[in-house]
DNA sequence: AAAATTACTGCAAACGTTTGCGGTAAACAA
DNA sequence: TTGTTTACCGCAAACGTTTGCAGTAATTTT
């Protein structure tokens, strides 16, 4: 019952004709007869004939497959964002090779070549936050592989980008603290390396400025994960004057913030106000709930997938660089809340 | 500057050699003097040559790539067990291809068959709650291709599985409800031709059988997701006497319950206390934190992982089919703790 | 000097498909 | 009858590699 594979010559053999005769019967080529057609796709079916896509892709030069190169997948953004291609690709035909990079420089290097070994069609990629050079990358390019970058782009890389505006979501946050009676706003921020840090830290500072209040070259921490948070919360709280709003480059960054900011006997929204990014489902399951800015990861796959299938089909050259940049939404909630009765603590 | 991929014979005509030569001076091999592998190399290294993966695998039948067949990405528990596959994977030089089935059985059978089409050396797979028929796996299986299932376990077919221990889990929580004194506890179970559906749910009984309550029925709803508790608390807590424990077939559902029960003027665990199943990263913040069962979804995937490679190395058929069971564990936090002053609601 | 060994290298088939081209038999036209 | 068309079908090359085998020249042995 186990065997190997069934392919065409065994269908071939068993019908006494040529492999020619039944790879043309299988895809309905007009110069077989419908008899053979018939006898060709029966013992196919009988045989559960599969064809190998491995020998179509060789043949072909296309593996119909793509590749992604995501820093961490247990993550709500980037597991949304995987869930997104996942879906756009498989309305397509497409299989997809995750590869996680866990935000190293070396692993995402190495995963581009097996991509590139695996000779996928197109890669979506979000870049580690230790990676300053990209060979990789251009090497994908230079063997004719698109490329389309999603969230984290490379700025020295010209090519497709999928993202939501950093910039304005992070001017947004901040000003909404700045009108809820924030002065003293912390951001913490990621590194500078990553376009979403230096982006989002120039929203926060330009809507500092138009609002008439300076920036603080103390109060931008590089802090973007709880670990980091844990480690610096302590000397920022105690800091005086007290910052009085806090506007983290994510929501787990923000959330365990809050957590800190309560076991320290403060209140928030009432004397510290927090603002997260990403918005994920934790936003509101934590108290306060969290106001965030919305990005929607699952989109963003979906559109650059479809920006690589479209690259993909139509030739790569073909294409001048595209940019989509999806508008980013506050979602208020308690957590910056300081209308009338402050929300549970 | 942009080309297709450089492959052996380029090489080879570049250096006016043969290919077996260029093949063979590659993998070092001894007939080869030590000048012209130095030259090819030198040419291979200067040209970027990456082996051709599709042909490789045509030739040797040995794709080098596993398969996982996923319910859903977007979830904690799924995604680190993605996370543990690839790092267990990229370990050993293997590639990834993810295929979620967002709980389609159509979509499940489909994508078998894909993985099938693309000749990858071993598949694992997590059941979607809808897949009854399970032809799409065992023709996998007919095709030599080894099957391991990682938590959502198909008891028709023979093969290896890595699970918690659903059974004891359950049995756990459930005795712990008991223990902090709830009298009449309401099981939020997932459905029954799912084993863990099954198996959660008999532990559930078991233990209230062995603490001499009665199992009641009406107590056991078949409400996994958020979205089932919002139709279904209502009349649940509208009972009369009013249910004082939920046992909820994973976090996401207990917490759900716990907000709609404080939102109902409830106090949790004061009138009603919640456990939940998985652990994940939203037992700690919400609020009260939540009492849970630990499940490692990072070690589930990596060591499900470690017994694909096993059967693929070392042949299929040579090894019986093996389980692994992972001991649950009772993380004991707020929600259900009756200790003293009550947690902070 | 002839024979045998050594040290390399190339030919060609194979993996599973696709596809241009050529071939054969039957059917039709003249 | 001969020539032409039509309707099918098979041969063989190609995609990029690997590998058994055979071949050649140089070196060693007798």
């Amino acid at each position: 019952m186990s065997g190997t594979p069934v392919t065409i010559k065994d269908i071939a053999r068993l019908l006494g004709i040529s492999v020619s005769t039944v790879s043309r019967a299988l895809k309905d080529h007009p110069d077989i007869s419908a008899d053979t057609k018939e006898k060709v796709n029966e013992t196919a079916r009988k045989l559960n004939y599969r064809p190998n896509a491995l020998a179509l892709g060789l043949k072909s030069s296309k593996s119909n497959t793509i590749g992604v190169i995501i820093p961490e997948i247990v993550h709500f953004f980037f597991s949304s964002v995987i869930s997104g291609i996942e879906d756009a690709s498989y309305e397509t035909g497409y299989n997809v090779m995750v590869c996680q990079t866990n935000e190293m420089y070396e692993r995402e290097a190495m995963v581009a070549k097996a991509l590139l070994d695996h000779r996928v069609d197109g890669v979506l990629v979000s870049v580690a936050k230790t990676s300053t050079v990209f060979d990789h990358l251009t090497l994908l390019q230079d063997n004719n592989i698109p490329l389309v970058f999603f969230d984290r782009v490379c700025s020295f890389i010209e090519s497709d980008a999928v993202v939501v505006d950093d910039y304005k979501g992070a001017y947004m946050a901040t000003e909404h603290l700045i009108s809820v009676g924030c002065r003293n706003i912390v951001h913490l921020a990621a590194p500078e390396n990553l376009m979403i840090g230096k982006l989002r830290k120039v929203g926060y500072c330009q809507a500092l400025e138009d609002n008439n209040l300076q920036v603080d070259p103390y109060n931008i921490y590089l802090c973007d994960t709880s670990e980091k948070v844990e480690e610096k919360i302590g000397r920022i709280l105690s800091r005086s004057p007290r910052p009085d709003g806090f506007f983290a480059v994510n929501d787990s960054t923000a959330i365990a913030v809050i957590q800190h900011i309560k076991k320290a006997g403060l209140r928030v929204p009432g004397e510290i106000a927090v603002v997260g990014f990403g918005d994920g489902p934790v936003a509101t399951i934590c108290s306060p709930t969290l106001t965030t800015i919305e990005q929607n990861g699952y989109e963003i796959g979906y559109e650059a997938t479809r920006f690589l299938l479209d690259r993909i089909t139509r030739g790569n050259t073909a294409i001048a660089a595209r940019k989509k940049v999806f508008a980013p939404v506050l979602v208020k909630r308690e957590s910056t809340d300081r209308s009338g009765k402050e929300g549970i603590q």
